[in-house]
RNA sequence: UUUGUUCAGAG
């Protein structure tokens, strides 16, 4: 069993969920660990429905799930935005007694925050007697992604003032809050925070700043956090060509992704929705129709409906409205 | 041997 739960684990980790399920499945007499491995591994792999579906086989097996099983269906609920049955969870834990602590209590505010739930999210926060950083982290991400980056703020202090010390998730989820509310005073305050520690070489903190830089239209402020990082992800690509394409900079925007292309670093979905967006506000229909070609057959990235909008807003500028409708025919999701 | 939080996206 033990060897079984551990292979159960690794596939996982190589994103090999197939194989998870075989080892699984070879183990005579799974224990709640093997069935926890199991259920994580569909949460890790993007599967949520699937956890879902795997959590009740769990409970008509007859066994009872832990604090273990619980987080992990919870997960599964935050990413598949279900309130339902994310309640029904936190409702049945309550009957067993068991306290939000930890992770069940972090899980639980998140649950409550992706689902939108706010209000049931800080309940979750204030019943809690001991709140460690994620703890704090989750219900501060509750509040700077549901538009309440006031309260993230308040939070934060509130934070500073007992004896944690915020980290970089704290950091960039503030930021992201205040790029969102166009808080321009605090989030030059916390740029300021920010370059005292040493939290400065964070990509997702530096990410965070780019994005509430070009937000407020301050390109070179974001342009001087890019060129200073060090450690480059595809979100700070991305974040740098979508911060020109708002701001109407589209040649910046083309410059920098062919930049991108030389450095080989991989552009996804959303790094076309950026580009695309860039050119059509610009009217740059002939770089446009390049781009949508180019993402489907030089990076093998399927243009969804977001990249279809992009196109159909970039030909209808300029008039082509037989094209946009034919292009609207080959939609894969004709009913966007 | 199994569990919690962050950063970029169009119309």
């Amino acid at each position: 069993v033990l060897v079984g739960n551990t292979l159960i684990t690794m596939y996982s980790k190589y994103r090999e969920l197939g194989d998870s399920q075989l080892a699984f499945k070879d183990i005579s007499r799974p224990d709640l660990i093997s069935w926890n491995a199991l259920l994580q591994a569909f949460v890790e792999n993007n599967r949520p429905h699937q956890a879902l579906v795997f959590f009740l086989k769990m409970r008509d097996a007859g066994i009872q799930p832990d604090e273990f099983s619980l987080v992990s269906v919870l997960t599964a609920c935050s990413s598949l935005v279900s309130l339902t049955t994310g309640k029904e969870v936190h409702g049945n834990l309550i009957k067993r007694g068991l306290l939000p602590v930890t992770f069940l209590g972090s899980a639980l505010i998140d649950m409550y925050a992706k689902c939108g739930s706010i209000s049931d999210a800080k309940l979750v926060f204030n019943s809690m007697l001991y709140k460690d950083l994620i703890t704090w982290n989750s219900i501060i991400v509750g509040c700077a992604q549901n538009g309440h980056g006031d309260e993230a703020l308040k939070l934060l202090c509130l934070m500073r003032e007992g004896e944690l010390e915020p980290d970089n998730f704290t950091f960039a989820s503030i930021l992201s809050g205040c790029a969102d509310i166009a808080a321009v005073q605090q989030g030059q305050q916390l740029h300021a925070l920010i370059l005292k520690s040493r939290i400065t070489t964070d990509t997702a903190v530096a990410n965070a700043l780019i994005t509430m830089y070009t937000r407020i239209g301050s390109v070179k402020e974001a342009e001087e956090v890019f060129s200073k990082l060090e450690t480059k992800n595809i979100v700070s690509w991305t974040a740098m060509i979508g911060g020109y394409a708002q701001n109407g900079y589209a040649r910046e925007a083309l410059e920098i992704f062919n930049k991108m292309e030389t450095l080989e670093v991989k552009p996804n979905g959303i790094t076309f929705v950026a580009l695309l967006t860039a050119c059509s506000h610009a009217g740059l229909t002939d770089q446009a129709e390049e781009l949508f070609h180019a993402m489907k057959n030089r990076y093998g990235i399927i243009p969804g409906s977001e990249h279809y909008a992009c196109m159909v807003d970039v030909l209808g500028r300029v008039g082509r409205l037989d094209e946009a409708e034919q292009l609207i025919d080959r939609m894969p999701d004709g009913s966007n």
